[in-house]
DNA sequence: CCGGTGCTTTACGCTTACGTAAACGTAAGG
DNA sequence: CCTTACGTTTACGTAAGCGTAAAGCACCGG
């Protein structure tokens, strides 16, 4: 593995690696989602929820609401359990990947949209230079 | 264009098409995301309306704030002006292409893991019929 | 022993994005 | 004229995701 996979964070430590509150860990711990290890009061994290952090800022950044990011990253840590909870882990993971696809194709049809506002804008201003015609590409 | 470019529709319609309540696409127009024409007091929808509710759900998806959503959809249809209003514009078009991109690379790299979580699971479950060695591949 | 630094908890506050209830207008049909 | 369907406004409610005091423990250096 890692150099260092025994290393431990302070909750500081963390907060400023991901360039996050105090407050939000402590709000991730109080809806489950980062579960540190106590040495007396104070929290000690390990890599472990390091890597959950990262997952679930990046499910926050996809717009995942805090209870479903719960239902993927625990996923990644499920035990092997009998095989009707195999299935509807199977099952979810359908589910997320479809969402995820959907995002994805919206992402590209935004992106695309974003090059002709561009191309319009980068129009527009050539023509404050040197006049010519537009294309008509408006919304309406 | 479309064959019926100057169509309407009721809130209702417009509720019903893309599954979502009244309340809701009151709430867009409240904050100026939708300007409907009013016929009395009733919201009469023209496509201009249509394609803006299509843009603002996708940015929802997205995971896109309302103010956020504002500030891309108005980009569509702004007007000419002048030239450092154009350089604005094309700085935000700058930052959300950015961001796009960001969002895409996350998904992208949630689907990898997710292939992996999918894998690791038929393992476990072929593993309950016929024992073989898993891969260890959890979290820890 | 005293102060500071860094951590902790408790708890109320705030924003976003609507839900929901109350009360009423308008147009069609029996 | 009455009902039904569909629309409207006003306004308070609520869940999520933190922000922000207020107050206290625990250790460290002087």
């Amino acid at each position: 593995m890692d150099q260092a996979d025994d290393r431990s964070w302070t909750i500081t430590d963390l907060a400023e690696e991901y360039a996050v509150t105090l407050r939000t860990i402590r709000h991730y711990e109080d809806v489950g989602l980062l579960s540190p290890e106590r040495r007396g009061t104070a929290r000690v994290f390990h890599n472990r929820d390091r890597v959950r952090l990262a997952l679930i800022l990046r499910g926050k950044r996809l717009g995942f609401s805090l209870e479903e990011i719960a239902t993927i990253v625990n996923m990644y840590d499920e035990q092997p359990g009998e095989s009707g909870q195999l299935e509807y882990l199977l099952d979810q993971i359908a589910v997320r990947r479809r969402e995820l696809e959907q995002r994805r194709r919206d992402i590209e049809d935004t992106l695309r949209e974003l090059d002709a506002v561009e191309r319009r804008c980068r129009d527009d201003l050539s023509a404050l230079v040197g006049p010519a015609a537009g294309d008509g590409s408006r919304l309406r």
